[in-house]
DNA sequence: CTCCAAAATTGACCGCGGTCAATAATAAAT
DNA sequence: ATTTATTATTGACCGCGGTCAATTTTGGAG
């Protein structure tokens, strides 16, 4: 029998990817076409739904990549000394999620696993996200309230991101930035 | 001329929103067809379209009647006297908000209106609950944190109720309930 | 009653995501 | 080199949401 996995495989599942992330930089992730998709890369339709299960799963691999990316970086950053701090330190973060509405819809589609053994690229990024916050949150120089647990401070973070992030695809507070409308919940969480 | 709105378009868009909440309670939210709805309402597909600009808003509809109604009578209600209480009372809107997957994203898509002047149903439930919070948060009663401003913890609740209910469609944390997960979050706003 | 312009309805048609039986490429076994 | 079982690829096809030019219905004006 041949190997489990083909060279050819991932050859293929390359020149997806590669033609998928050109089209997003051209178009945006909204306009993917899975056709176009598939033409940039020489490949038949059919060979497109052999390696992602849908056409979101595909974006769960290209959004999830980028978030993580972002989420790198912000766990080699500083600290931040405080809540307007931390809000900065989010910015990256806050404006890749902001940049088109189809984004975060694909976020918190893909925010929660279906199942424990397919837990997707954007779902991972979730718990980045956490563990970030938790070591933020756990900085000895950081006065956040002792009376609320580490976890729940942490957890209470991300709420607080999409919260924010949700209220600026409202048209009635369209006037206020995210990061304005973040301040004062992240404020509450300290002393 | 004839006038502005014709009895007939009542009478069809009534046929349509009965066909629907027929097929919706036989079969739920997720596996509603647009064909299947014109089908039982006995009209073309384009008049469906003549009376929602696509399915969703038909959705926004369906799904924004029952949230309203179930804020009209948690408003009805009487206020909670601690956060276990106040979970307890969110109990039929949690109910709702996770009877199907399908039914949480569109409440999540709707969740804000693009435009002020087209505020959907839906989009206007999460100010319903907005009010509730803020009449509940502001009781004298209720022993809530007085460094915080009520506007602020009334908002709060509403984040950290979608981020209890999106946690429970997450495989990680399908063991615990939304009302287990809700209420340290709501104890937090509380002195 | 007849005419007419606006409003409502129709259904063939399109776009695009997703399926699947048939076919081709691969690599190990002999 | 030939056979063979497995894996990868193909593209015609389907389901279903959504469009639009053509047609019918409506209700007031003359």
């Amino acid at each position: 029998m041949g190997k489990a996995v083909q060279a050819r495989t991932l050859k293929t599942r390359a020149k997806l990817i590669a033609a998928a992330t050109e089209l997003v930089a051209q178009s945006g992730y909204e306009a993917l076409r899975v056709e176009e998709v598939v033409l940039r890369a020489g490949v038949a339709k059919g060979t497109f739904f052999a390696h992602f299960k849908d056409k979101d799963a595909l974006m769960d691999q290209l959004i999830g990549g980028r978030l993580s990316a972002i989420l790198d970086e912000m766990a080699d950053g500083p600290v931040p000394r405080n809540a307007a701090d931390m809000v900065r330190a989010m910015r990256p973060l806050i404006q890749f999620a902001t940049s088109e509405r189809y984004v975060f819809d694909v976020i918190l589609r893909y925010s929660g696993a279906t199942a424990i053994e397919e837990i997707g690229p954007i779902a991972q990024t979730f718990m980045q996200h956490y563990q970030v916050s938790l070591k933020w949150v756990t900085h000895p120089d950081l006065q956040v309230r002792d009376d609320i647990p580490p976890e729940l401070l942490a957890e209470g973070v991300g709420s607080f991101l999409i919260h924010a992030i949700s209220m600026q695809f409202c048209a009635l507070h369209a006037s206020t930035t995210v990061e304005e409308r973040l301040l004062p919940f992240l404020e509450a969480w300290f002393k």
